[in-house]
RNA sequence: GCGCAGAUGGCGGAGUGGUCAAUCGCAUCUGACUGUAAAUCAGACGCCUUCGGGCUACGUAGGUUCAAAUCCUACUCUGCGCACCA
């Protein structure tokens, strides 16, 4: 790929709008090195793929020569951003935040180089900000603006609380541009009044206005927008089966979008399996090879393959998985329903007795119903069975 | 501060003295089907149970009643309105 066409994708894969993309062509055509900007908050402890897409996009611009500027949002965070909540967001504990943090640059340093990057801490000088420079920021703005964002200006119409902390979040984000001179910040669609508040108050400080390069929200497992509180997730951690499994969930629909904004697999590729899919091929072969892709990405080839080789034995074939964790009762009790409960498979007697009674418990691949039923583990143990994906080896 | 309305299960939201462990939708779980851990369909969905029932729950604390999610009182929180100078 000539340097052309890298610019033209970078300005184009997964991507939704840049503001403005002329100014950033012009820039990027000189030869400007950028300060390219993401704030991420740690409000949940993992990274989804809805995240990774600015992430990838950072990396875009990082292999062109320009310069990562990372934003940890670990005052930002505390704070609660709104922008893609229907509801007001808790602030969220010091102690929660540092949890969450930890695991942060390890889950982000899978797709940026991180050696290559700048890392900042937002609490360093939003935490010193007084009243007399936070009104001087606030002035820039209106509460009319502020409310009249879709999602604020629903909740108000039902009635619901919106703090007045809320409208500080814009704020922050946007001073956070104005303290690391940023050139560009790079954000999801839900993100665009937050950015736009870095571009005035760049203005405020007498800075040039960041440009924008906005990624459109990816769908998640249940077809609504991926997001920590619909539990809709597909994580950067999750274990390469888990992964691989829900990326198999998804609707074939989204193989394609997946396929662009999530991977760099050559888009002449993604052309292809495009005619694929319009051509009959069974959708499930070209999910197989996003699953397969997703997880190379972040566990490894190795991982890849034999998460391919799982769900294929277990859900494709029926068969019964090698690795099964063990379980040893250690009340020595070995009732199927103190099983059930002591391994955690099942949280409730009653959801025992419910679970038998629908046929849902199986040991070495025999239905189970009676409750009384006491297992008789042998020297190699049995397979203890609930539902389709939860298997534990007795002992 | 004053007035009015409200607070129900993971979420949304019915219920306004006994038949309410609480209609319904979403989420979740199980089964059937399937290329799929999807969709669809069916069932389940507080905890315990010797399956008779017992226990804990409808913002918090008291009270009335044989009996309260439902009535009364106080408090906490939320929304809406008022907050003029007479």
């Amino acid at each position: 790929m000539n340097n052309n066409d890298k610019t033209k994708e970078l300005l184009t894969r997964g991507v939704d709008e840049i503001i403005s993309l002329e100014d950033l062509e012009k820039k990027i055509k000189n030869g400007d090195k950028l300060r390219i900007k993401l704030g991420i908050d740690p409000t949940s402890p993992n990274i989804h793929l809805g995240r990774s897409i600015p992430l990838l996009k950072l990396r875009d611009f990082q292999l062109l020569g320009h310069k990562i500027v990372l934003i940890i949002g670990d005052f930002t965070g505390l704070i609660g951003d709104t922008s893609d909540k229907e509801s007001e967001r808790p602030m969220l504990s010091e102690e929660t935040v540092k949890e969450n943090l930890k695991t942060y640059i390890d889950q982000a340093s899978k797709i940026i180089d991180m050696k290559e990057a700048e890392i900042h801490y937002n609490s360093k000088w939003l935490g010193e900000l007084g009243y007399k420079e936070i009104g001087k920021q606030a002035d820039v703005f209106s509460i009319n603006d502020f409310i009249s964002r879709d999602n604020i200006a629903k909740r108000l119409s039902e009635g619901k609380r919106v703090s007045l902390r809320e409208v500080m979040y814009p704020l922050m984000q946007g001073y956070d541009s104005v303290v690391i001179n940023a050139d560009v910040e790079i954000g999801g669609t839900d993100q665009r009044f937050n950015i736009l508040a870095g571009r005035d108050l760049q203005r405020l400080y007498g800075q040039e206005p960041q440009n924008i390069v906005m990624n459109p929200l990816i769908e998640g497992l249940d077809g609504r927008k991926m997001s920590s509180s619909y539990g809709n997730t597909i994580n950067l951690f999750d274990t390469p089966n888990d992964m691989f499994g829900k990326l198999m969930t998804v609707a074939d629909e989204l193989i394609i979008k997946y396929f662009t904004m999530l991977t760099r697999v050559d888009l002449e590729t993604i052309e292809g399996y495009k005619k694929d899919l319009a051509d009959g091929t069974n959708p499930r072969d070209i999910k197989i090879n996003l699953g397969r892709e997703l997880v190379r990405m972040y566990h490894g080839e190795e991982e890849a393959e034999s998460a391919v080789a799982y769900f294929v034995n277990t859900f494709t074939k029926k068969e019964i998985p090698t690795d099964v964790p063990e379980f040893k009762p250690a009340s020595g009790d070995y009732n199927i329903s103190s099983v059930l409960i002591e391994s955690e498979l099942v949280s409730s007697k009653g959801e025992v007795r419910r679970l038998l009674e629908q046929g849902g418990i199986k040991i070495d691949g025999e239905v189970i119903s009676d409750a009384s039923h006491t297992i008789s583990a042998g020297p190699s143990g049995v397979i203890l069975q609930k539902g389709k994906i939860h298997f534990l080896r007795i002992i």
